[in-house]
DNA sequence: GAGTAACCGAGACGGTACGTCATGTCTTTGA
DNA sequence: TCAAAGACATGACGTACCGTCTCGGTTACTC
């Protein structure tokens, strides 16, 4: 019988070391040229103390986001003056923004790849990471439906991908420039594919 | 001066077999695993036939891809009836299908993974593979756009992105299921955006 | 620091193996045809293995040898029939014979060529393998000379070198044969020059 | 039938150049460090020309010696004051100081750790080389013989693997320091083994 | 408190693949 | 037709990591 590592007894300094080796091993050399062996030595720790907790790569460097995110949790609320327009601008301006700071689209980047290629760590995303914040981003447009600036009947969930999947597509695949006037064309396009059907 | 190597001399027969056997190994045990060594020993070539002629893994795959797509180039039009919404549809419903099929999916998957890490792949993909697709698309939007069907002012290049972006995004991260209805929602909801403006 | 492996982990178990597959190795084909890689593979063994544990493939092939002699040590002592002409004479015809033996001649050759082109081995040679048995043939030389065979004031060492250098350099170079009559030749002539002068 | 090249044909230009770049390789980085490929490259010459006209690295670097030392024939004779202790002495003593001097000694060495591996070189060189050397010596002992300082019935072959071997041997096997004393100790002994025997 | 079970750092192990180098053969091009 | 140039299949090099295992040495839970 293949023992289970008891949760009780990890250690939390090594775990904490583990996890911030990786996200500083990621910054420094890109995800494809960490290895186990590199994070165990810049942690000092054992690699039977990785292996022992993690799957693969992947899940540590998985991990490493996660806890960098729980930690900033808190408000995920996007701004809500009322008009929907102006705040989605702002936010998705905001979004490529971000995405135009290498330190941070780097290992978002590499958090990417990781995703695509592991359905397990995918699902784990999801639920961790996109899932909360896609949340608060409905949140906004069911807010703004109600106030009647968005069809009644409009699924949230296909708004979202519409508003934000071009934006994250020509950053994943550089198929475009980013720019502050793109992200106001993809707001305005989408509220037009949102907009209530007019009145008779 | 480090000595390039004369494309003049190249062996098309090894500069085959290893794209082939690229394809083959791609498929069989999926891109993170194969490697370099197990190409050339299927392809019986040398490792340095391989290294002489590319510069990564990445790249041969890529370039096995490439020569895949250059075969089978010719037609790339999208089917017009006039109808821009059923064509669209039909077309989605095509995407969604292939995306559904493993033997398909899993080198496009592979090789979106090494166009993310890699600038200049990325570019090549642009150029070569994307590109024509892309153009294909926009010509039957044109054709749309002529009709009437469509804003005279639409950008077709944002328009394409709200099309097919969101369909990429799921398959990509696997963030929800892909469905017919799913592309018809997509073709109605995008379709709604591009709709010219109402005559007074 | 290039840090140091530790002897006190060492495996025994692989140890033997790879000195065994080195000794079988050689006679099989050869000093200059073995590769640490085939010597890894016929003992079952990682490469990086024998890369820890010695610095050259020379290395390993001498150690293979050294351990060999290790085994069969004990009596290195020559015979002592107090006629130090005869027992001279049987010892170098042994030799010869020996020489002759391919299977026992092959190995020796080898681990000459690579004493001749590693001065570390070659000290290691010394202490290790020439050493013992040139001192167990220097102490036969003694009691002849305390028995008045040989000159009181003789140097041994050079004694020594006059009695086996050209058998060995005949048997290296292959400069001529090696004849049991050859044999005693040579202790003929070195006795008479170690020939205690005559007294008045 | 594997064509036989037709050394009629012979680049002498390229022969020169191929011997001329194999002796300066063996001086600047040793004899196991030259490749046929550094050989080539280095002499402007293409790797099939070495390979058409010798059968392996060894020969080459065989040959580029053999040239060297047909270049300087002319006088091996020994020099003969009629004082063949004081004649040896003197020999064994530049031969002593030659062995001191890397320059001299390192490409020797590979040349002969290049004899013991392979009989046909030894061969040749023992025909080529050391042959003219040993018969110059030889002519020096006979004269000696001839003047009543050596036995008459002693073996000039012998005499010469007494006086030399030694040396040889220490300065191969790197077994001892080189000295001028040396040297001295070695001729004294060997004479006294070379003595005519006593008058009634 | 003593025992004991687990984690821990460390790092050797059997392996796989890397990317480089040299081998010896073969083909193309120019003299 | 030979020589230069150099691509080719082959295979070893020495290195980097993989994931497993074993070693002492702490913890921290049980009796």
């Amino acid at each position: 019988m293949p023992k289970q590592p008891d949760p009780a007894r990890r250690s939390e300094r090594s775990r904490q070391a583990i996890l911030d080796a990786t996200r500083e091993l990621v910054s420094e050399v890109g995800y494809a040229k960490v290895s186990i062996e590199a994070i165990a030595a810049r942690a000092g720790v054992g690699k039977q103390t990785i292996y022992r907790w993690w799957r693969s790569k992947g899940a540590v460097v998985f991990d490493s986001f996660l806890a960098l995110s729980d930690a900033g949790e808190g408000d995920l609320a996007l701004p809500d003056t009322g008009d929907i327009e102006a705040d989605l601008k702002a936010v998705m301006r905001a979004t490529v923004a971000e995405f135009a700071d290498p330190a941070f689209s780097a290992p978002i980047r590499a958090l990417n790849m990781e995703i695509i290629g592991d359905p397990g760590l995918a699902a784990q995303y999801l639920e961790k990471l996109a899932g909360p914040l896609d949340e608060a981003k409905k949140a906004r447009l069911r807010s703004a439906q109600q106030a009647g600036q968005i069809a009644p009947d409009a699924d949230l969930d296909l708004a979202l991908e519409l508003l934000y999947a071009p934006l994250y597509q020509r950053w994943l695949l550089r198929s475009g420039p980013l720019t502050p006037e793109y992200a106001d064309a993809l707001v305005d396009l989408t509220l037009k594919a949102l907009r209530p059907s007019a009145r008779p």
